[in-house]
DNA sequence: TTCTATCCATAGATAGTCTATATATAGGGC
DNA sequence: GCCCTATATATAGACTATCTATGGATAGAA
């Protein structure tokens, strides 16, 4: 592994959909809200994001609408629908016992 | 997502590493520790095993060997070398830096 | 007017896992 | 003797997700 990866694959689109179930948000402002609360541990690249973002739309986890920021400036504001939400708790649930297996691994027996 | 992965990509190689800290191990005794610890959670397919061992030798992190097993089969046993030692500890690090990360996003703040 | 930060998006490269397939043999059951 | 299962290695090709690189646009500050 010659570069560290920004993100461990698999839990983008977690990642995101935790996101918007505080408030809709737009691309650029889930980018910057996963760096931050991570600590800039994680940094979602935009050749990431928004490719997730349209997998999200195509499932139906999410819906946009485009808007005006405070800033005035126009976006595409996400949010979570109800198979949304809905998703996160799977994704969340399957993640915490993948979690779990690994460490059982790493523990040793 | 169709169908829930076996594995979370990008952490067999540690996976593989881990098994190897204890004693050497041929590849299909490395697919069955995993499983086994992980209390049948985690799958190691043969389509994701053999390549990952063919880059850990190529990396120079495991050496191998054939032998002949305790019940009188061919098999090529896989050691750990100083190297894929402190890879080892590198990539645990590093896994458990990401975990953390993931989970200050996952709490919000 | 130039620069930076904000904002969206896609094409192509890359990497890692999974599916499918191939080969081989020890040992148990019939 | 023969079949079946478990053991054991390995590769080719498909698939998926990420990253790199690129393109475009604009608000506001310097």
């Amino acid at each position: 592994m010659p570069k560290k990866p920004e993100l461990m694959p698999g839990t983008l689109d977690m990642l995101i959909l935790k996101t918007l179930t505080r408030h809709p948000q737009h691309g650029y402002g889930i980018a910057l809200a996963i760096k931050r609360l991570s600590d800039d541990f994680l940094t979602v690249e935009e050749g990431s994001l928004y490719p997730a973002l349209q997998r999200l739309l195509l499932q139906g986890w999410v819906k946009a609408e485009w808007k005006m920021t405070e800033t005035n400036r126009r976006a595409r504001y996400y949010s979570l629908t109800a198979a949304g939400r809905k998703q996160f708790g799977l994704e969340l649930s399957q993640f915490e016992k993948m979690i779990a297996a690994i460490g059982r691994v790493l523990e040793g027996a």
